[in-house]
RNA sequence: GUUUCUAUAGCUCAGCAGGAUAGAGCAGUCGCCUCCUAAGCGACCGAUGGGGGUUCGAGUCCCUCUAGGAACACCA
């Protein structure tokens, strides 16, 4: 596709002798359309070239050799040179690129590129409930988005089914297990029972050591231990496989941090090595004072056994070896960040090669807060993820009793706007936000949420529909596209690739999320100006087919967010 | 206490690595269905926590104060 920045800079740096790249940078995009479509401010030249900026401006202009195939005309206003692109060259190479590329937007800039995402990662044992969502859909949406462009991804569900609070579950067990009935709802009483042990190793040290032994036992593979441990295990994988599948998450690895288990100690020898590794009160540390981190890793504990820092080192040296990962992103809450900054740091000295070490990054995220305080599952306080997504979808039901009570499918539709809802806000603000949640708002399906996108991209299919035809685009008279309802629509459409681009530069789905708001807008207001069938079969046919791209558009960015579209609503 | 994150309209959020008049949604008020789905469209109302600084220009960068969140040695 033709891009109009660098078109523009290659012109002005010609013209200043200064680097396209630096232009470019400078180049920006009005907020206000009157002032065209590209702007650059000449005030940064003005202090080494010593002239006013409206003077280099037009200086500039006088020397761009401008191509009226691409940019219409040039204008200045105050210090800015305005460029106004030629529109129908636009639309044009947006169309031309829809059409004969069936994944548009997509790209192979992460050709023999390997991208390791560690996502979701509950603990087993554990309820799967609401602070387990934006890691579960954030990862999923930078895995299906880093695959888009090209990437080769590796999706690892970094299981929590080991340490300490395994060792308190078997306590737990091992004491009160004879009063719980595991065949149903295994997850809700294993809770139950950690919670209770929970209380007894907050009023009584010696229980909280006979956890740490329960540990120490998995470690050395004790067969009762092993036995509790794999049943646990796979009760909690059934559950959380049911809410994988409501959601559509996907993943290349189960390998938790048990698999690790009898890799850690090839860290502690590398670390030994280096002479970084030292004894304090009793266990074995690297101390990090002098790179700033006032906290020593804690790498093997007084008793012996391994934490989880060890294992999430000799996590790094696997997916190094294994995956040779240019990136291995960890998506979790800002709470672990001191961690992740002490193993980043910590992982210098296993003698990787410094890809590996500077391809790893925290993708951090907010805290999900309950109205009544933070999330527990000790003291069972919390809401499981499978309640939400059923009052979701109850609600979506209530809506299409009420507004489209013939509609066929319901339950699926219902099924793909309710989880689409709970999808979309955990995916619309920065990741940074804490979020107090609220279920009202995930129960609003008006304004910018999911089911809006949803319900724009059914309104073109409906228009499609009815229309009966797509035409051909060699029929596409662009002179019927250039008002301004749809070369919004066309600019927006212009910009997918970069947005996907962004978004991975920042790993932040939410500029998707907004762009897809952005985008459904656009239509929205088109759609309501224009009569789409209508008299005039030239314009008809423009707009027609503008609607096609625009559901296209639609429902591949909602695909990367993980949401899905019905045809009906 | 130390480190760190956050602060934009009544509420929830945008604001492309400083640029032209700070944008939405929700809530509130008012319009729009004999017309492709009103889960929609349009209009009105309404904001950069306080104080310094850097800059031609600051919501954006620096300092400071205030308020809130988080982490800080054998949990993950």
């Amino acid at each position: 596709m033709i891009n109009f920045k660098q078109e523009i800079g290659a012109q002005i740096s010609k013209a200043t002798n200064i680097s396209e790249k630096e232009i470019c940078e400078y180049i920006e995009i009005p907020k206000d359309k009157a002032n065209g479509d590209y702007a650059f401010p000449c005030f940064k030249l003005a202090k080494t070239l010593k002239k006013a900026p409206p003077a280099i401006a037009s200086e500039i202009k006088e020397k761009l050799e401008i191509d009226e195939n691409i940019i219409q005309k040039t204008e200045i206003a105050g210090g800015y040179i305005n460029f106004y692109i030629n529109k129908n060259m636009l639309i044009k190479d947006v169309l031309n690129e829809i059409e004969n590329n069936e994944n548009y937007g997509a790209s192979n800039e992460g050709k023999d590129k390997n991208i390791v995402i560690d996502y979701s990662s509950p603990n087993i044992a554990k309820p799967f409930h609401i602070g387990h969502l934006k890691t579960t859909v954030i990862g999923g949406a930078l895995y299906n988005i880093y695959k888009y462009l090209g990437y080769n991804v590796i999706g690892i569900n970094h299981l929590g089914d080991y340490g300490t609070q395994f060792g308190k579950l078997i306590e737990g067990y091992k004491r009160w297990g004879k009063e719980y009935d595991l065949s149903t709802e295994p997850i809700d009483k294993l809770a139950e029972i950690y919670k209770r042990i929970n209380i007894l190793c907050k009023e009584d040290e010696q229980v909280l050591n006979q956890c740490r032994e329960n540990f120490r036992l998995l470690e050395e593979k004790d067969e009762y231990t092993m036995k509790i441990w794999k049943e646990f295990r796979d009760l909690s994988i059934d559950e959380f496989q049911k809410i994988y599948d409501l959601l559509g998450t996907k993943f290349d690895s189960w390998n938790g941090e048990a698999f690790y288990a009898d890799k850690t100690d090839e860290v502690i020898d590398i670390l030994k090595k280096t002479g970084k590794l030292v004894e304090s009160e009793g266990a074995l540390i690297v101390d990090l004072s002098d790179k700033g981190i006032d906290t020593p890793c804690i790498v093997c504990k007084s008793n012996g056994s391994t934490i989880y820092a060890t294992r999430d080192l000799a996590a790094i040296l696997y997916r190094a070896r294994t995956y040779d990962y240019d990136k291995c992103i960890y998506v979790t809450s800002y709470e672990q960040n001191l961690h992740f900054k002490q193993i980043f740091e910590v992982a210098k000295l296993l003698g990787l090669d410094e890809k590996y070490t500077n391809g790893l990054e925290h993708v951090s995220y907010g805290m999900v807060r309950l109205p009544t305080g933070k999330m527990s599952t000790r003291e069972g306080n919390f809401v499981k993820i499978k309640d939400l997504l059923n009052d979701t979808i109850k609600r979506a039901n209530e809506i299409i009793a009420e507004k489209n009570p013939n509609l066929e499918n319901k339950e699926d539709v219902a099924k793909k706007v309710g989880i689409g809802a709970v999808i979309f806000n955990n995916l619309a603000t920065s990741r940074v936000k804490d979020e107090i949640f609220d279920i009202d708002e995930m129960l609003n399906f008006q304004g910018e949420t999911g089911p809006y996108i949803q319900y724009t991209y059914v309104r073109t299919k409906s228009v499609l529909e009815k229309a009966e035809y797509i035409p051909k685009l060699k029929d596409v008279n662009v002179d019927a596209l250039n008002d301004e309802y749809s070369q919004n629509i066309i600019t927006l459409i212009y910009n997918f690739n970069d947005i996907l681009k962004q978004v991975l530069e920042k790993s932040e789905p939410s500029i998707l999320s907004r762009y897809l708001i952005d985008l459904a807008k656009a239509f929205s207001s088109f759609y309501n100006e224009n009569k789409i069938i209508c008299e005039n079969k030239n314009v008809q046919d423009a707009r027609i087919y503008l609607t096609y791209i625009t559901g296209k558009i639609l429902k591949q960015g909602a695909l990367l967010l993980g949401i899905e579209m019905p045809d009906k609503m």
